[in-house]
DNA sequence: AACCGCGCCTGTTCGC
DNA sequence: TGCGAACAGGCGCGGT
């Protein structure tokens, strides 16, 4: 599933690939994704040109000529590749000056299509309230000291909660919280700054380090693939009973504020 | 105010 | 072998 890094993937791709064609024509299908998709809108694309492909959170910013901006949010299953051929699952899709038309395609239907009128970003209802970025020199021990201070939630809720930091997602929780070793059930507020400091560093790590092997995994230019290279890197996350790689004591697994969480009970305290 | 549970979706995996 | 149940999860919303 596309978390912060595969996005990323995706907004360098549509960098690369997307920016200087212009629309030519716009197909979309007739079922609502999260939201509906402003079906009518999309129709005054044609005419236009992508100029930019910027990510805020785990949403795609297609900068357009005009001003306008086309917000993608992949959901869980969402993906934007080009390509010819059509599937069952495409929901948008934009026939461009050169090259294969850019699809749209999402199974879950959890994803997100809207075009920002010219302007519109500051007051757009998905980006307001988003917390930091977490590759960002904005996201360090002292903010996140902030937002634990006198906080009884579990630290893993805590770092999924995107008014504290954007991007961190069910997986990412748990591998870093193991490569920091805190217990995912540990209560915010009562992490030392030193501990903190170390769950920082190690988010960004995670997702850099991700971000590094993004490039094989979803949306590149003709390729599709859904694998992940990243998949084999995973300490924790998916493993239960499985011996940690680090003291081989078997791997558990809880469910914290309805989602799975994987730890390992000797290294994360 | 802080925090959690739920529903939205459907492809895949699991158990009987 | 076939079928239904459980599961996956980002995010917004409503409830406590």
């Amino acid at each position: 599933m596309p978390e912060l890094p595969e996005v990323e993937t995706v907004r360098a791709a549509m960098s690369r690939h997307l920016v200087e064609r212009r629309v030519d024509a716009v197909w979309t299908s007739r079922k609502k994704l999260r939201r509906p998709v402003p079906r009518a809108r999309l129709q005054s694309l044609p005419g236009d040109r992508f100029v930019g492909a910027r990510r805020r959170a785990k949403y795609l910013l297609l900068d357009l000529a005009s001003g306008r901006v086309l917000l993608v949010h992949l959901g869980m299953t969402g993906n934007l590749l080009f390509r010819y051929e059509r599937s069952r699952h495409d929901h948008l899709r934009f026939d461009l000056d050169d090259g294969p038309p850019l699809v749209y395609t999402d199974a879950r239907r959890f994803g997100v299509v809207d075009l920002l009128a010219p302007g519109r970003e500051a007051t757009c209802a998905h980006l307001a309230g988003l917390g930091v970025e977490p590759l960002s020199a904005d996201f360090d021990a002292e903010y996140l000291r902030a937002h634990c201070r006198g906080r009884q939630r579990p630290i893993k809720n805590l770092i999924m909660d995107g008014r504290v930091v954007v991007g961190v997602g069910n997986i990412y929780a748990s591998e870093s919280l193991f490569l920091a070793g805190i217990r995912p059930t540990a209560r915010a507020g009562r992490l030392s700054r030193t501990r903190l400091e170390r769950l920082v560093a190690e988010i960004r790590s995670v997702l850099q380090r991700s971000i590094d092997q993004g490039g094989t995994t979803i949306s590149d230019y003709l390729g599709s693939g859904d694998g992940g290279l990243f998949q084999q890197e995973l300490a924790v996350y998916g493993r239960t009973d499985h011996g940690c790689l680090v003291c081989d004591a078997p791997i558990k697994s809880i469910v914290q504020a309805g989602r799975s969480t994987y730890y390992c009970p000797r290294c994360q305290r």
